[in-house]
DNA sequence: TTTTATATTTGCAATGATTTCAGAAGTGAA
DNA sequence: TTCACTTCTGAAATCATTGCAAATATAAAA
């Protein structure tokens, strides 16, 4: 488990990545990786419009789709409405409730493409696991009612 | 491995998931079978269009939503753009190349949830694994190059 | 400090895959 | 044949995402 990383450690990552920190930049890179509800390019507008003052939801998906290309952060696909975005960068799955539509991260041990077969000769440059079900919580609620 | 189905075969699974066999649904139901391609829902409206005399794009639309739900077929959330069908509902990895967008499939050995944690008191019903890089035919092409 | 060049942000319009909807056509039972 | 019901169709609507050109901010040079 990585430390977190204060405000300026952010900033240090944008530089580090060739990315200049504006403001914007750096808002929305901080609310991404400290979410972790696995917000959506709307969401982020939302939260920081006030905040910032002015933010136009496009330079979120400007920045969110600059993020991604510099690995800074990752684009979730389990939805099938829409993208979502994920500052948490180390080796996990995602789980999707399909009752409450809720995502939640799921800790992968070990070698996660060990079961894997037919990889020689490829470059593999990313990999994602979605699994889908019913989460804890709407088990119980189905229970009960 | 499973045996490959004949028509007549395909037409009793639609019967036995308690969908009626209709000309459309039967034609799409064999024809996202039989392809290996993982097509789109326009590539499965094209590719039987003229076959069939009269088909509508939202008919296909529906009766693949159908065969999703009704686990016949599995969508593919690996592109971008667009949704893709796979008529292979055995468990395998797609992998995605980011040069050409083909999509290839990858065998799964063994245990493939193995490596995951945290899924007790969770019901999982579906699992994609989803990679991405370079395939094996761009890697050579760009060496050439 | 001003000028200048460049990078970033903004808001609106366009895009296009997917869905909605209401009517048409098909199907099977009586 | 009629009736009740299911399926199909085509056009219009939806809506997340992207394109674009103008406005603004930033940094370096003069």
């Amino acid at each position: 488990m990585m430390r977190i990383l204060s405000r300026a450690e952010l900033k240090n990552e944008l530089l580090r990545s060739g990315i200049r920190p504006s403001v914007q930049r750096l808002a929305i890179y901080e609310y991404v990786y400290r979410s972790t509800a696995h917000p959506t390019a709307e969401k982020v507008y939302e939260a920081l419009r006030d905040e910032l003052g002015s933010l136009s939801l496009t330079t979120v998906y400007n920045t969110l789709k600059l993020y991604a290309d510099a690995g800074l952060v990752m684009m979730i696909h389990i939805d099938d409405n829409y993208l979502r975005f994920d500052g948490n960068t180390q080796m996990h799955a995602h789980f999707r409730c399909n009752e409450c539509g809720e995502i939640y991260d799921l800790p992968v041990e070990g070698n996660s493409l060990g079961c894997l077969a037919g990889l020689e000769g490829i470059k593999v440059t990313e990999a994602q696991l979605y699994l889908r079900g019913v989460c804890k919580k709407c088990l119980q609620q189905n229970y009960i009612s």
